[in-house]
DNA sequence: TTGTATGCGTTATCAC
DNA sequence: GTGATAACGCATACAA
C-alpha cells in the first residue's frame, strides 16, 4: 500500500538520534552498547519496518550468503533429490540457493556460471555436462577463487567431486540379467553428454564380453533423453522379430517409457521382455529390478563439502567422494534358469 | 589458482587511462563513444577476465535480476514442473531464480519470505499454504511494495493469483466414479495446509449429497502428505472388511502410494478396488485415471504476470487466473454398471 | 566523446 | 559507549 523507499540505517540513525555505526552495531549483536541504545534501536526497526540489505552488505562484507546450484533438469528425480539435498543444507547455514538447469545445454551451463558469478554467490555446486564437451569455462572458474564443487570429474581440474560408481552399477544391471540367463541383452543409452551413461554402457560391453557375449547392435539405442524417445524404442521393441530378452535402460525414466510403450502394445514386463532401469525413483507403481542411486545423500555431502570450504572449516586437499550403486532386484526381470543362483 | 580480487571498473579505468565512467558506459553498451576507446574497453576487461559485480549494480540500479520463488516440495512433480515452468520464463528475461522450499511448514514460509526481502529480489511466486494458517507476513510484504504472485487467493489482500480449480477437479472425479456404478466411495485427504485439498474433498461430500449418498467416515482418510502414510492407508484398506469400491486420492503420490500397498497385498486395481488421482504425473507406469493440472503452464504464467509487474509492463488491476482441470480416463476405475455412459 | 562527483546501504576503522 | 568517515563496486548526472 505504501511502496516508499525501504528504511535504511540512515532512516533509523536519524530516528533515533544515534549514528549509523551503532545503528549497524547493534543491528548485528556486536557487543559493546548500552541496553538503552540497544532497545532503542530494536525499537525503531521495528517501527519502520526495516530490512537489512543484503545487497549493501555483500558489497562490504564479501559474502552474499548465496550459494548456486546447477542441474540439468529439476523434473528428473534425480536432480530433485540432489536439490533437495542441497537446499536443505544451505538452510542449515542460513543460506539461500539459485537454481539453474542446463537442460543438458552445454551453453546454457556456461551462461548460468557466468551470472552466478556475476552475482557473486559465495560458492557453486554444479553437475556438468561431462561429455563431448569443453571444459574451459571450468578452468576460468577456477581463476576467479571462488568454491565449487563438481557432480563428476574433470581431468586436469583439481577440486571437490562427487560421483557415483556408474561403472559398478552397469556391471551389477548386467551381470543380474546374465545371471537370470538372459544372454540376448539391449541396451537404451542415455544423453550424449552423460558420462553415466558412457560409463554403464560401457560395464554393459565389458560385462558381456568377459562372458564371451556381444550385444545384437540392432538392441543397442541410441542416446535417448525424453519419456517420448524411450516410448518410441519401447514401440520399436515391441514390433521387432528377434526381440532381445532383457534390455538395460540408461535410467528409471527411460524405463518406465520402454515399459509404458511396450504396455501399449499389449506386451508384458517381465514376461515378454525384462527391464532394468537406474536411480530407484521412489514415485512409480511398477516393480522395477533398478540400481539405486543415493541422490539425496550426495546432495547434503556435497554442499556439506562446499560449506566447508566457504567457510574455510576445512583449507585441506580436495575431496573425492565415491558412492556407491546398489542393484535393487523386484520383478522387472524374468528368470530364465533357476539353475544359476 | 590466483585467486586475487576480483577486477572492477577502477582497474579496468586504470589499465585504460580511461575514466570510470567511460568504462561504465560502454560496458552497459551506451551510444556515444568511439570505437577506438570502446575497443580498448573490451580488450581491457577481457584481458583482466572482468566480471561486473551485481550486488554493486543492484545497490544503485534497484533491480537485482533476481526473483524468489518459494513453494512446497521441489521432489514434488506438481511443483517441479511449476518450477520449470517458471524458471524458463525467468531465463528468457536474464533473470535468475532463488528456489526455496517451505515444506509445508509455516515457519519455513516467513523465513523464506524475509530472506528474499532482504536480498532485495525484484519478485516474488509463491505457493503458499492456505489453510489453518495466518496471513500477517504476506500483508508486509505487500507493505513493502514488492511485486508478488501467488498460486492461491488470499481473502482481502490484492495481488495476482492464479488458481486451479480444484472444486471443478474434485467434482469432475467424483461423477466419473458415480457413472461408472459406484456408490461407495472413499477419499485420502492431502496436506491439511492444502486449499486443494480442502476444496476436492467438498467438492467430494457436494457431488455425493447431490447424488444422496454420503460416504462412510471409515472411509474418508486424514490428512496425508507422505508416501509412506499414503502405504499405510492402502494397506488399511487392504485389510478392510467392507472397503470402499473406488478411493479418490488428493493427488497421484497417494494414488501411487495406496496402489503400491495394495498390489503388495495381492489386491487389484481396479478389480479389487478403484483408484482415481489428481496431477496426472509422467513418469508412472500405472494407467491411473487421474485429473491433469497445466502445472508447467501455470508456472509459466505467473512468471510473465510477475515479469509484467517488475518491468512496468502493466500497471492495470490485478490478474485473478484460474485454469482448468481435466479428468482424464485411463484404466484404474472399474465401470461397474454398462448402463450409464 | 570523455571525465568528475555523488549516491546506493552497509560495514569497518578510527577517533572522541 | 558512540560518532564520523572511508571504503565496497557501480551508475548517473553533470561538466568539460
Amino acid at each position: 500500500m505504501n511502496p516508499r523507499k525501504n528504511p535504511t540505517i540512515a532512516d533509523l540513525a536519524k530516528l533515533t538520534g544515534l549514528a549509523k555505526s551503532t545503528i549497524s552495531g547493534v543491528l548485528n549483536n556486536k557487543e559493546g552498547f548500552s541496553e538503552e541504545t540497544r532497545q532503542k534501536v530494536l525499537k525503531a526497526a521495528e517501527q519502520l519496518g526495516y530490512v537489512p540489505n543484503e545487497l549493501a552488505r555483500g558489497l562490504t562484507s564479501k559474502s552474499t550468503g548465496s550459494i548456486g546450484l546447477i542441474i540439468k533438469d529439476i523434473t528428473n528425480p534425480f536432480y530433485n533429490h540432489i536439490t533437495k539435498g542441497v537446499q536443505e543444507v544451505a538452510e542449515e547455514h542460513g543460506y539461500t540457493v539459485f537454481l539453474c538447469s542446463s537442460g543438458e545445454s552445454h551453453q546454457a551451463e556456461i551462461k548460468h556460471m557466468e551470472a552466478m558469478t556475476r552475482k557473486r554467490v559465495d560458492g557453486l555446486i554444479i553437475a556438468p555436462l561431462l561429455e563431448e564437451v569443453t571444459f574451459d569455462h571450468f578452468h576460468a572458474l577456477k581463476k576467479k577463487g571462488i568454491p565449487f564443487v563438481l557432480l563428476g570429474r574433470i581431468s586436469g581440474l583439481s577440486c571437490d567431486t562427487f560421483e557415483f560408481d556408474d561403472y559398478g552399477g552397469g556391471r551389477q544391471a548386467t551381470e543380474h540379467l546374465l545371471a537370470c540367463g538372459h544372454t540376448r541383452i539391449g541396451f537404451v543409452q542415455g544423453p550424449r553428454t552423460s558420462r553415466a551413461a558412457k560409463l554403464r554402457f560401457a560395464a554393459f560391453l565389458d560385462t558381456m564380453k568377459e562372458h564371451g557375449l556381444a550385444p545384437d547392435p540392432r538392441h543397442v539405442f541410441g542416446h535417448t533423453s525424453t519419456l517420448g524417445e524411450a516410448m518410441e524404442i519401447g514401440r520399436r521393441l515391441a514390433e521387432m522379430e528377434d526381440r532381445p530378452s532383457a534390455v538395460i535402460c540408461f535410467d528409471d525414466l527411460i524405463a518406465i517409457g520402454v515399459i509404458k510403450a511396450l504396455q501399449d502394445a499389449g506386451l508384458r514386463v517381465p514376461d515378454d521382455l525384462s527391464v532394468v532401469g537406474f536411480d530407484d525413483i521412489e514415485f512409480n507403481t511398477f516393480p522395477l529390478t533398478t540400481v539405486s542411486i543415493p541422490t539425496y545423500d550426495a546432495g547434503k555431502a556435497m554442499a556439506w563439502t562446499l560449506f566447508d570450504r566457504i567457510l574455510e572449516r576445512r583449507e585441506s586437499g580436495y575431496k573425492h567422494i565415491q558412492f556407491e550403486e546398489r542393484l535393487v532386484v523386484r520383478a522387472s526381470v524374468k528368470v530364465l534358469n533357476t539353475v544359476n543362483q
